[in-house]
DNA sequence: CTGTTAGCGCATTCAA
DNA sequence: TTGAATGCGCTAACAG
């Protein structure tokens, strides 16, 4: 059937074609100087040996890869099947991808994995990088720095300087807004469950509802989760279930917390929003799927993605960016039942 | 502050070390002619320069790159945030990564991304494959054909006879199961929601069902649905609204369909498990957090991952694997409130 | 417009 | 044990 043979280079389709390989090189990268009979000769070459460019060769020559590299940093496995991490990423392999870019994501997980990723770094693996960290390990920003590649972080660190650009959402902002949204009406005692501390976007979204409350906050009406999940909702519930008679809302760090303060709640007897109103945070696909329906947080991941990688094609253009440019994306509040 | 200079390279290392550059490489690669003396001196250099060998000509060199493609072949985002994808990749990327190979993930999810992956692997990037597909569509699989390198695919399709090893779930046997156990709790009217047809899971899952229910299989209740996605069995239980009276229960293809039948029931008045049982499959995260809890047909992606990895290895290593051998891996009912 | 040549950074064979 | 030489497949600069 397939004749094993060995796969052809550019010298057998030189051969073939009856130039020298210079010429079929310059074929290859579109350069223009190449006659039109030359051009049709190599192309038919091409066609019969099945030929297709080595790309650790011409990675070699040209000292680029033409690759960016899309690393998913997280702490555990169901950070990873987020939807704002999936559409972020096809989002930016479709970007990339116009521009000629193909994206490859890596996943760093733990110790051993990133211990990985740096090497590659090192090893001029990709000509960008995108960092999606949903952890504030910054292990891996000290390779970059002597790689000596562009990089585009996809958040900002809760102090607001960091050492790459970043692309982010105003989550201060968006959970102020939403806690005024809970004051406005109506709800005066507000309780807040806080995401996982490692997270900058749990800080920067404590400090979003610390503005909106002012001087009512009550760390008290705090509960500081270990991780995202609905579990940690439901463990808050129960933490605030003295006080529960009092409190009028509950804002959540995110939908899935959300989701487990509703579900607890519900077994406490209270009716979510009737006496204790519940809201969310990222409008993920299953702040559709609670009952009631999530009153949340919206945030564009798509655009997220789309953001990260213009950014990081532009600084592959070579076109100078600050480090410390931080873009920031709107985020929406959708108003639904749960509060 | 960092000094700019070029990376070092492993000429550099040698002059530093005092030795040729062809010592240094072999000190690199482990091989035991290096006087220790000699091992010293260039761990000294190899230290102080900073040095890491060039990925493109290690590549180039030996002819291979260490890497390993996840590609996952989708035919919209939101099939590529399920967790079973996430977790089987997760696996692989630990599996692999154990072995000393790098797994990259690359997402193939318009004719575009997929052309730019055929070049890819034309171009010998990776030294084997996983194929994460959950389409029929083959046309990647021609490409590896002339790239002759390892490939293991995620699923066998519907006619059980694989260009490529596959590991996959006992799909047909799990849906059997679980229509069984319908049954055998008393109920005598079942309706099936089939998932898309493209989908070769999709096909299996429909033919146990057909297997459980022999001669009382009526064609007329099962609901076709275009994919995997809630709005789809929301749909499915409008369709089946006539003659929703008679029927003791809706077996569902997938969770989420599984839950989209569930609150379209609710709507209609309907009672779950009382009036109408639902069943789901796969176990995912949302089996938990539908009230009632899914009855599902459980699979592990995890060792999904990790047994596609340990094919794909053995074959890295060289050991002979028929192309048409299918791995099966168990099904088990997860018995909740649903049903 | 095209052929020739010199690397890109490293692995590996052959002598020494 | 080590140095020198050759080649991996391709790009790019230089002649012509």
């Amino acid at each position: 059937m397939t004749t094993e043979r060995k796969k052809a280079t550019i010298r057998d389709v030189a051969r073939m074609a009856g130039v020298s390989y210079g010429t079929v090189s310059r074929y290859l990268n579109g350069n223009e100087h190449v006659s039109s009979s030359a051009a049709e000769r190599i192309a038919k070459a091409i066609e019969e040996a099945q030929y297709t460019p080595n790309k650790a060769a011409r990675s070699l020559a040209q000292q680029r890869t033409s690759m960016v590299a899309f690393i998913v940093q997280v702490e555990s496995i169901s950070t990873l099947m987020q939807a704002s991490v999936s559409e972020a990423m096809a989002n930016a392999n479709q970007t990339l991808g116009e521009a000629g870019y193909q994206m490859v994501t890596l996943i760093a997980n733990s110790e051993e994995s990133t211990q990985r990723i740096a090497q590659l770094v090192q090893s001029d693996f990709a000509d960008g990088y995108l960092m999606f960290s949903l952890s504030e390990d910054d292990s891996l920003l000290n390779i970059f720095r002597s790689a000596n590649r562009p990089v585009v972080l996809s958040e900002s660190n809760s102090h607001n300087t960091t050492p790459y650009p970043a692309v982010d959402f105003a989550n201060t902002a968006g959970q102020r807004d939403i806690t005024n949204y809970l004051i406005e009406r109506g709800c005066a005692k507000l309780a807040y469950v806080c995401g996982p501390g490692y997270s900058p976007s749990s800080i920067k979204r404590l400090n979003g509802f610390k503005q909106a409350m002012g001087d009512r906050f009550d760390d008290g009406l705090v509960y500081y989760a270990d991780d995202w999940e609905i579990n940690s909702g439901e463990l808050a519930a129960v933490a605030f279930q003295p006080r529960l008679d009092e409190v009028d809302a509950i804002a959540c760090a995110n939908d899935d917390i959300a989701i487990g303060v509703i579900n607890q709640l519900h077994r406490f007897g209270y009716r979510v929003p009737d006496d204790i109103a519940v809201t969310g945070f990222d409008d993920s696909p299953i702040a559709l799927m609670s009952d009631p329906k999530l009153t949340t947080v919206r945030q564009d991941s798509s655009l997220h993605g789309r953001e990260m990688s213009q950014l990081l094609l532009s600084m592959l253009r070579g076109e100078a960016v600050d480090d410390h440019t931080v873009t920031m994306l709107p985020t929406t509040i959708v108003e639904r039942q749960s509060a």
